[in-house]
DNA sequence: TGACTAAAGGATAAGAAAGTCTTTTACTGG
DNA sequence: CCAGTAAAAGACTTTCTTATCCTTTAGTCA
């Protein structure tokens, strides 16, 4: 239903939404626990980023982290950012979209549906991932909060440095 | 949304309802009605007689012709014909079935999106395709009944022979 | 500065999906 | 039976998606 490198990006970003804030992670961390081809990630990363989903830093101690909180990430957005603008805009029976040249046959009924599947796409945010995740991980102690590691700020538009 | 061998079927069955009960259509006059590579399309309609959902007839006047009602064949039929029994049977986030290992994140508002989905394909039958169809083709005369060339019964338990 | 680390980027490979081509099989009509 | 027609079947090519590999760039730490 979702590409690949779509439902792994969510996966990645649902598993830095599950990390201390402050902290940066790398990209090998992700592909070991989220079980993701490593230089596959990356591109994907790098997507990601570009789309202004999450921060890199390189070097030493360097990694990702969301660009966002958590919850203002939502699955319609990773899906765009992988996909690009024009998901869910065609039509069932044909390439073009069919209002161009009068509606094909199931045209109402389907754009229903998909206003339903954008709209679900666009409630469910990465934290509602996470409370699923972890509440199934164990019964255990939730989201304790950690020291940051580092704390940064942005001083590129893309690629910033991380120093404190 | 669909594979594209899926809507080739959709597009390819839907004309086959459009024609005069009887009547044999040849790959080809569907393959040039509904813009359709035709060796792709014989492939498609292989699957199609395959899955009991039209017979086919070999030689001089061959061709194809519905194994059902049009409003006995709806697209959720002619989906899994194409796609195998397994659609729309996975989660969001990983390949495998997720409630063998406990639920993913999404499962529950993901499984009612795609019963939605899979009941709107069920919904949806052929008559349905062609009375929209006709109706923007012109606002002409609908279904006019036309003699039929020829009746044959089935012979074979696939392939069956043309004769009276 | 030099050794190290980690992301960025590009070139390329592997695999699946989509599409083509050619031969074979089955039937019709004369 | 023979010539013609149309589907069946399978080998092959092309294209797109998914994945890998390798070099470059940017940073850290001593």
């Amino acid at each position: 239903m979702l590409s690949r490198p779509c439902t792994y990006a969510i996966r990645a970003l649902s598993y830095l939404a599950m990390q201390p804030p402050g902290k940066l992670t790398g990209s090998r961390e992700i592909s070991g626990h989220e079980d993701i081809p490593n230089s596959f990630l990356c591109k994907i990363l790098l997507d990601l980023r570009r789309k202004r989903l999450l921060r890199s830093y390189k070097g030493t101690g360097g990694g990702y982290e969301l660009a966002l909180p958590p919850e203002k990430i939502n699955l319609l957005m990773i899906v765009q950012a992988i996909e690009g603008e024009v998901s869910f805009s065609g039509c069932i029976l044909e390439d073009k979209e069919c209002s161009a040249h009068g509606e094909c046959a199931l045209h109402h009924s389907w754009l229903e549906l998909r206003n339903q599947l954008v709209n679900f796409l666009e409630t469910q945010t990465l934290v509602d991932l996470v409370r699923t995740r972890q509440a199934r991980r164990k019964k255990g102690p939730k989201a304790r909060y950690q020291e940051p590691v580092q704390i940064k700020d942005q001083m590129g538009d893309l690629s910033v440095k991380a120093s404190a």
